[in-house]
DNA sequence: AACACGACCTGGTAGC
DNA sequence: TGCTACCAGGTCGTGT
């Protein structure tokens, strides 16, 4: 379910409901500590941050909720608490009797609450947000320029640009026609800077999509839009040269590309 | 330093 | 239908 564009989706559904909430009581199922609960009970939620895929829930007093959705998690907020469903993994019970439920079927999702400047320490490793004023050409083709990193596994690396994931990773290559087994160091000028305005350019529409189908009424974002081009359609035809779509295993995990596009 | 791999978890589905 | 095997939008720790 999340990288980025998803994750911030996540957060401009929650922001507007959670935003002034006092949390009453947190139930921790599962996926966070117990501890969380008395750090967290009768604070308020002042803002909701996101910073590559991590959710940062602001609450009164410098303390702050640190959440990972990992591969299959999603935090939203229901009306009623009571009713939060039974794979509720957190529900953090509101004043007047709603509740940001994190669900997460695999359990791999995290929750966390401490002192904003501790959190923040934490994930201070995290890389350029992709779609922010300081993610320029110069500031991608500098991190490239000595990187023997096959293309893919440069982009999927969360400290160099923050957010992308197996997704989007394959799709602005795809979009750049660039072969994700190619070293950074190797690509053209022409070719980096057609992947820097693919990654642009990927996430930019991916945020719109993520935010239509999350905001339907109902739908957790389950109808995922955004048209794939190469993601998961292993053996069917290029959109763009009709060759088939190849599936390869890089860091462990698939990767999608055309043959005859991407070189 | 750079890479491969298992662990963490559960559920959906393709194939027999 | 039932079983098995494999796959999954992520990250971290360990070992080579």
């Amino acid at each position: 379910m999340p990288e980025m564009p998803e994750v911030e989706a996540v957060c401009r559904k929650l922001r507007p409901v959670a935003t002034g909430r006092v949390i009453e009581e947190a139930r921790i199922l599962r996926c966070a500590p117990a501890e969380m609960a008395p750090t967290v009970r009768g604070r308020r939620v002042v803002g909701v941050d996101r910073a590559g895929k991590h959710i940062l829930i602001r609450l009164a007093g410098d303390v702050t909720i640190h959440t990972h959705l990992r591969m299959s998690g999603n935090l939203f907020v229901i009306p009623d608490h009571r009713f939060a469903s039974s794979r509720a993994r957190v529900v953090l019970e509101l004043d007047g009797g709603g509740g940001i439920v994190l669900e997460d079927a695999r359990a791999l999702a995290r929750m966390e609450a401490g002192a904003t400047a501790e959190i923040e320490a934490s994930i201070a490793d995290l890389g350029v947000e992709p779609l922010g004023p300081e993610f320029t050409f110069e500031r991608f083709a500098a991190m490239a320029r000595g990187s023997r990193q096959p293309a893919k596994l440069f982009l999927m690396d969360q400290t160099r640009v923050a957010g992308l994931g197996n997704i989007y990773v394959a799709e602005a290559l795809f979009q750049a026609r660039v072969d994700p087994r190619k070293p950074m160091q190797r690509l053209t000028l022409r070719k980096l800077r057609g992947l820097h305005a693919a990654i642009v350019n990927t996430l930019t529409h991916a945020v719109q999509s993520a935010v239509v189908a999350y905001s339907r009424p109902g739908g957790f974002g389950e109808a995922e839009e955004f048209p794939r081009a190469v993601y998961g359609r292993e053996g069917a035809p290029c959109v763009a040269c009709r060759r088939a779509i190849r599936r390869i295993a890089q860091g462990g995990r698939s990767t999608y590309y055309c043959p005859g596009c991407q070189r």
